[in-house]
DNA sequence: AGCCCCCGTCGAAACGTTTCGCACAACGTA
DNA sequence: TACGTTGTGCGAAACGTTTCGACGGGGGCT
């Protein structure tokens, strides 16, 4: 561990000079320049976070602050997580996960309190968020992997489910589908006003209306019993839906379990739709659903590349909303003719 | 941030007194310490990790170096993850996510020359694993998720795969059947020296002799379809198999299709076992699997709790080995009659 | 009663950085 | 020629902690 009094040494010129030279936060002449970076170079020289930080400037250090598994971690999340530690790898940072337990702003004060973190990041971000909350006020830099209701002016890098809707939608109705259902993810996650389950009900409504296709919606299953006595409920009362998009992965369990014990096949009798999932996830099933898989390691990533410049320097607040990619699986196809006769 | 010398101040003493009364390194008066404690935590004092580490002290900080999705990140890892995250914040300590690149080795001389952490976790441990012998050789302290083929030296928590098998094959020997199958992680694992790979089929074939059981092995799949076509040339050549555990998400995928596509019933005229894949994923299945659910989620924790004993002191090298865990699902049935009175 | 020893406390140095005021030389200008 | 102005470089202080040598006083032993 060469330290910069070593680098100082071997250049022959003094500590506060290489910390000039090599931060160039000060004029220093070429030459010297050239002298204290071989220097350091030679040595394998790296400034240690710790007396940088110490000294009151950074430590490079991020913090993704990730709630404890409460209906259990998906892969999703867990891509934020990889983006995320790999973006900041690349960008010379280093990211310290800090599991939330009861008192997420408890947390949170701990964490910052220390002086060890220089940003925060944060992801599974509700609607209303405590948690944003008490970072503004103690004015502490940080950016979401999700957003609140009006982000207005924190850095943000969230699912674009305006286009995600559009897209699907237009997948079905291209298929020659013209009534459309959907499946939202379960009612306490609304309650707890998780940004995804709001958004994406409504964003799917508008983009079935925009396209002049028909659009049922009102269910959401959280278990697969409670998928497959949706999708019941949804055959019974609308007999006329050709395409139902699911999100919740064990919803859509419950609905591919209804589906084959009523005889049905996919996508013959019905087009399915795997919303907001991965594709990892979507192979599990037989058949392999069409997914809209959420850019979850870009979002984590964009997130990390917006705190840093974010603790760089201030620019406006920054936002970037991603569609989710469609993956086409074996149950798109065109309706069923029985239904289209019978129209 | 109040600093220690607020904390002497207010408790009219020197700011050495009141490291030595918090840290309890030295012989502090009764008295002296309560007055100390007080201030601070009136103050709400909490000792800088930076100034801390700087000194020569720890840092607490600990790094979980993780590897970069290859055949992409499972539940299983992820629940590595989290369980360590949450033991490292229970007892006081914050842990570095460390995305590992191309070159594990110079990522690990990179994290550790930092002096930014106090000791490393490895996960996803190869049978010989270069990154154990650099940490060896260098004398940084870490444990292990997983372990070498030969680990005498170095902390280690691991699934314990003999008892695992033992339990596996006590299931289905229970349930009557008479001859077993085991579906191996693919090939490429074996190749690439991963531990579970290897000793899982190992312990199985253990397992059953020592139960008196029949047993077939050799099958590799490594995707739905070759796990498909595992069970065809499985059924072909050994037509009284009635129980088969699958290790591996996606062969078991092919696996179910198979056995549907056949026209067999699942438990009715095969029993199936998820080996070493979480319960989570389990329920994907329809029917839902019979799964043997690593603790990984306490092995992460146990690895945390390793490292930090071995920083506190040193004792002789600790090793943890856990079963996973039976879940009983759809899938465990008795063997069919006909292959009884066929015997 | 005097001496010694130990308990308890203190002050200073050190860890590795950055920052800030200052000094010094060379240069252009008055 | 003398003076301000740049352009460079230096040294010291500060960040918050631990550690270690030193010092003072009170009690026990002779």
């Amino acid at each position: 561990m060469a330290s910069i009094r070593d680098v100082a040494e071997r250049a022959q010129v003094a500590v506060s000079t290489v910390s000039a030279a090599l931060n160039g936060t000060r004029p220093v002449a070429a030459g010297t320049r050239r002298r204290v970076e071989q220097a350091a170079a030679e040595l394998g020289y790296r400034p240690s976070p710790l007396a940088r930080g110490l000294q009151g400037g950074r430590t490079r250090i991020l913090a993704l602050l990730f709630p404890a598994p409460r209906g259990g971690f998906g892969l999703t999340q867990m891509q934020f997580v990889t983006g995320a530690a790999e973006t900041a790898r690349e960008l010379g940072h280093h990211l310290l996960l800090s599991a939330e337990h009861a008192d997420p702003i408890e947390e949170l004060r701990h964490l910052t309190g220390l002086g060890l973190v220089d940003g925060v990041l944060l992801m599974e971000v509700g609607l209303a968020d405590e948690r944003v909350e008490f970072l503004l006020e103690a004015g502490i830099p940080f950016s979401m992997i999700g957003r609140t209701r009006d982000p207005g002016r924190v850095d943000h890098a969230d699912i674009d489910f305006a286009a995600t809707a559009r897209e699907a939608v237009a997948h079905v109705a291209g298929l020659g589908h013209r009534k459309l259902a959907f499946f939202e993810l379960p009612a306490d996650r609304h309650a707890a006003g998780y940004g995804p389950a709001v958004r994406a009900g409504a964003e799917f409504a508008g983009a079935a209306r925009a396209a002049g296709i028909g659009y049922v919606a009102g269910f959401r299953p959280g278990s697969p019993e409670e998928g497959g006595q949706a999708f019941e409920r949804l055959v019974t009362a609308h007999p006329d839906v050709t395409a139902l998009a699911v999100m919740g992965d064990r919803a859509a369990v419950g609905v591919l379990a209804a589906v084959a014990a009523r005889g049905w096949r996919i996508p013959g009798d019905l087009t399915l739709l795997l919303v907001s999932s991965s594709s990892r996830v979507a192979e599990m099933f037989h058949p392999r659903l069409t997914t809209l898989e959420p850019p979850s390691a870009e979002l984590g990533g964009l997130a990390v590349r917006m705190l840093i410049d974010r603790l760089d320097g201030d620019g406006p607040p920054a936002r970037k909303l991603l569609p989710c990619r469609l993956v086409v699986g074996d149950s798109s196809a065109p309706p069923r003719r029985r239904k289209e006769a019978g129209a």
